[in-house]
DNA sequence: GGGCGGATATAAAGATTTTGTAAAGAACCT
DNA sequence: AGGTTCTTTACAAAATCTTTATATCCGCCC
C-alpha cells in the first residue's frame, strides 16, 4: 500500500466522525470531512481522496443521489455507512457504483479490513514493461526511450512526465495532476514547467516538434499523449 | 458484464448449493460445486471460475487455510459465506485475501448485488464509461469526445456545453439554466454566447451543421441534445 | 401572400488568455 | 571546474473568448 491514503468521510453526526477519525487515524490513514452532500462533492473534487465514507443519511440531499454524482467522475472505491438495512437500499447502493455497504453501528476493526479490501483492489495490478507508440518505444523498467530504434537521451524529470501521459494515453491529463504526481503537490502552480519540459520533450521525440502528434496541447485544461 | 460468468461454489450444506444455484441461475450466472474443501481447490484449479463463494465451515478443512490456499495462484474475487460473525473472523478473512464477507443467513439479492461488486471491481477499466449517440462518443472522464473514432478538438467551454446537454440528452435545458451550469452565475444574460458555441459545437460535430440533428434549437427556450 | 418583429445563426474582428520557445541564471552533481 | 539539469524571465505565437455586425428563420397579423 501506498503511504498515507487520504479518506473522504462524509457524514452529518460528529460523533461518527470523531469515532472515525480516531480508528482510522490509528492506521495511518488520513482523514478529511464533509458534514453534508454539497460539502462531500466539493471537498471530493477538490482533494481527490483515495477513497470515500459515505453516509446515506445526509442533511441537504440523498445520499444515493450524492452517489451517482460522484461516480460521475470518481473511480476510487466509495464504502457506504448508513443506518438502513433493507436490502433494497443496499442493492441499490451497490449497483448504482459503491465498493461495499456496511449498516450502523458498524465494527470499526471490520470496517478498516474492508477499506483495506477495497483500496487493495483498486491499486495498479498492472506493471507496464514497456509502451510502444509507432516507432517510439519507453521502457518503464530501465528508464529508456527509443525512437525508431535509437535511444532519446531524457533527464528524469522528462522521463517522469513523459512516462506519466503515456500510462495515461488517450485521456487529458490536467496540469494540476501532471504536476502534482511529477514534481509533488508544492508545484501545483507551476504551469511554466510543464510549458518548458513538454516543449523539450517535443523536440526529442516529435517528428515536427512545431505539429505534435504524441503531446497534444488541451488550451485552458492539461495535456494529452497521442489518441 | 460479460457474458455467463462461472461461480465456484464451496459449502458442504447441500439446502445451500439448492438455494444459490436457483437465486444465481436466475441471473444468467452459471455456477458449479465443491463439498468439501479438497474438492474446492481442484474444482478452482480445473476450472479457474471467475468468481468463488466459500463457506468457512467445511467438513475437511478449515476455510480460512483453504483461502490462503487458494490466494496462492488464484487472482479473481473470493466472497465468504460464513455462520460465523465474530470481527476476528471477518478480519482475519478479509485480510487474508477474502473480497467480502456475508454472515449466514444471507440475502440472495444482496448476495448477488455483491457478486456483481466484485466481478466489476476484478473488470479492465481500460474503458471509461461514456455517452453514445450514433457515431458520437463523449468520455466525460477522459475530457475526450470522438466522431465516428476520430477525436473532436474541442475547447475546454465547448466541452462543458456539450457534456451539459449530453447528460440530459431529452431534456429541454433553458438558456438561463445552460449559463449558470457552464459560465456561472454571472452570465446569465449572455445568451449571445450560447448561440455562438452552439453552432461552433455544430460546426464539429454534426454531419451538417445546418440541419443539426444532435443539437436541437428549442426556440424561445432552449436547447436539446438528441431525440 | 407580404411584411413585421423577435429570436436565432454565422462570420469575423478585436481583446484576452493561454501556450511555446529561447535563453540566461542558479543549483547540482561528480 | 565543467557539464548537466532545473528554474526563471521575457517575449512571440497561438488559441480562445467576447463583441459586433449582419443574415436568416419563423410565427403572426393584416
Amino acid at each position: 500500500m501506498k503511504e498515507n491514503m487520504n479518506i473522504l468521510i462524509i457524514d452529518d453526526e460528529v460523533q461518527i466522525r470523531r469515532l472515525l477519525e480516531i480508528s482510522l487515524s490509528a492506521y495511518e490513514f488520513n482523514t478529511f470531512f464533509a458534514e453534508n452532500g454539497k460539502q462531500g462533492l466539493v471537498a471530493a473534487a477538490t482533494h481527490h481522496p483515495d477513497l470515500i465514507l459515505l453516509d446515506l443519511g445526509l442533511p441537504d440531499m440523498d445520499g444515493l443521489e450524492l452517489l451517482v454524482r460522484l461516480r460521475e467522475w470518481y473511480t476510487k472505491p466509495i464504502i457506504i455507512l448508513s443506518v438502513r438495512n433493507s436490502e433494497e437500499d443496499i442493492v441499490n447502493a451497490l449497483d448504482k457504483g459503491a465498493n461495499d455497504y456496511l449498516t450502523k453501528p458498524f465494527r470499526s476493526g471490520e470496517l478498516i479490513a474492508r477499506i483495506r479490501v477495497a483500496i487493495r483492489s483498486g491499486e495498479e495490478r498492472k506493471d507496464t514493461p514497456s509502451l510502444e507508440f509507432g516507432d517510439l518505444s519507453i521502457d518503464m523498467i530501465n528508464h529508456v526511450v527509443r525512437k525508431s530504434g535509437d535511444i532519446v537521451k531524457l533527464t528524469s524529470t522528462e522521463f517522469s512526465l513523459l512516462a506519466l501521459l503515456a500510462k495515461n494515453s488517450g485521456r487529458v491529463l490536467t496540469h494540476q495532476f501532471i504536476l502534482k504526481e511529477v514534481w509533488g503537490y508544492g508545484y501545483l502552480e507551476q504551469t511554466q514547467y510543464l510549458r518548458v519540459f513538454i516543449a523539450q520533450l517535443r523536440k526529442k521525440i516529435e517528428d515536427n516538434p512545431a505539429n505534435p502528434v504524441l503531446l497534444i496541447t488541451e488550451s485552458g485544461i492539461g495535456y494529452r499523449f497521442g489518441n
